[in-house]
DNA sequence: GTCTATAGCAGGATAGAC
DNA sequence: GTCTATCCTGCTATAGAC
C-alpha cells in the first residue's frame, strides 16, 4: 500500500511538472530529461509510467486540464441556478466569474489557459478530446442559458458568434497577461484582476445589444 | 548583378519559408534542415546568410512582421483621415478592417497573428522589438483616435482595456481559426468572414457603451 | 554564395540490473 | 518501480572544397 502511494506520487508529480513545463514553454521546447530532473526522479519514469512524452502529453489533459474545466464548467451551472430567475447579466456574470475567478487560483489559471491557447493556435488530437469532453459541453450550457434571457429574434450564428467574442477577451487577458503586463505597464494584482474582470462584464454585456439594468 | 539577385532570392525565400514554418508549428518544432529543404537550398545557407536559428527568427520578424504591422497602421491612419469627422463608428469600423480585411491576404493574416500570438503566450526577446516597433505605435493612435470620440469622462485604464477587449476578439478569430472551424462546424469561407468580421465590429460599438447610429 | 562532410551534442527510447 | 547505461536518431553549427 505504501508502495502503490509512492508509485502514484512519482507519476502524479510527474503530470504536475509536465503540465507546468509544456505549459509555459510548449510542448516540442521541453524535453523529458527536463521533466525528470524538475520532479526530481529518474529518466526513465516517463517512459516507465506514460510510455513515451507524447502520451504524457495526452495524459496532462486527460488527468489536469479536463477535470478541471469540468470544475469550471459546474461551478457556472451551480452558480447559475442558484440564481432564481436567469437574467442576462446573471449568465454573463456567472460565466466570467467562473472563468477568470471561478475556483482556480491564479497560476492554475494561467496554466489551464495556456495549454489549451497553443492547442487553438495548432490543435492536435488532444483538441479532439476537450471539444468532446469539455467545450462543446459547456457551449451547449451557454447556448441554452443565453436562450432563455435573449430575444427570440437573435439567430444561433449570431449567438455563437457573441459567445467566441467574450472567450476571445477572456483567453486574451489569461494567456497574453506577460504581453500586456510590459505593454501597458500594469502587474495582474488582485486589484487590476478585479478591474479587467468588471470590465469584460460590462464590455459583454452591452456587446450583447440588449439595455439591461444593472444585476 | 545577376549574382546580387540571386543572393537575395535564396535569403528572401529562407525568409518566407521561415516565417511560414515558425507560425504554424512554432519556433522549437522547426528545424533548419525542414527550413532549408521546403525553400530548395542547402542546409548551411541558414548559417551562411543569418549565422544561426535564432537571429533567422529574429529577422522574420524585422523583415516580414514588422513591415506588414506597419502597411496595417497606415491602413488604418489613412482610411480614419479619409472620413471627414471622426465618429467612434468610424473608428471601430476602421480598425476592425484594417486588422482583419485591410491589407493582408487570407493566409498571410493568419501567419501574421498566429506569429504574434506565440510571442503573447510566451514573449522573447522579438517581443520587445514588436512593442516598439508596432503595437505602441499603434496603440498610441487608437487611443487618440477614440479619445476624440469618446465622452471625456471615460478613464484612461477603462479606455485602454476596452481597446485590449476588441484586440482580444479579433486576435482569437485570426488565430484559432482552425480549432474554431472545429467547435462550431464552419469554414472561414467569404461568408462567414463578412459575417463574423460585422459581429466584432457591432459587438464593439455596443460594448463600448456609448449609443451610435450606423455609418 | 553554395555545397558536402562532419564534428559535437541533445534528444527519445529501451534493455537490463537492482 | 526505480535506476544506470547505452543505442541511435536528428539537431545545430562549422570547416573547407568548389
Amino acid at each position: 500500500m505504501a508502495q502503490k502511494d509512492l508509485e502514484d506520487l512519482t507519476r502524479e508529480r510527474l503530470l504536475d511538472e509536465a503540465e507546468l513545463l509544456f505549459s509555459t514553454k510548449g510542448y516540442h521546447a521541453v524535453s523529458i530529461r527536463e521533466i525528470t530532473k524538475a520532479t526530481d526522479c529518474n529518466l526513465a519514469a516517463v517512459s516507465y509510467h506514460f510510455s513515451n512524452k507524447q502520451s504524457l502529453y495526452m495524459e496532462v489533459f486527460r488527468s489536469r486540464w479536463i477535470p478541471r474545466a469540468k470544475r469550471i464548467n459546474k461551478f457556472f451551472k451551480k452558480n447559475l441556478t442558484d440564481h432564481g430567475s436567469i437574467s442576462l447579466s446573471t449568465v454573463v456574470h456567472t460565466l466570467v466569474q467562473a472563468i477568470l475567478a471561478g475556483p482556480l487560483a491564479d497560476e492554475e489559471r494561467q496554466r489551464h489557459y495556456q495549454l489549451i491557447t497553443r492547442e487553438l493556435c495548432q490543435p492536435t488530437k488532444a483538441f479532439d478530446l476537450l471539444v468532446e469532453e469539455a467545450i462543446r459541453p459547456l457551449f451547449k450550457d451557454l447556448f441554452n442559458a443565453f436562450r432563455q434571457c435573449l430575444p427570440t429574434n437573435i439567430e444561433n450564428e449570431e449567438l455563437a458568434l457573441n459567445i467566441l467574442n467574450i472567450f476571445g477577451m477572456m483567453f486574451y487577458f489569461s494567456f497574453a497577461c506577460e504581453a500586456i503586463t510590459r505593454v501597458i505597464g500594469r502587474e495582474y494584482d488582485p486589484h487590476f484582476n478585479t478591474q479587467f474582470i468588471n470590465n469584460i462584464i460590462k464590455f459583454s454585456l452591452h456587446g450583447l445589444h440588449v439595455n439591461v439594468e444593472e444585476a
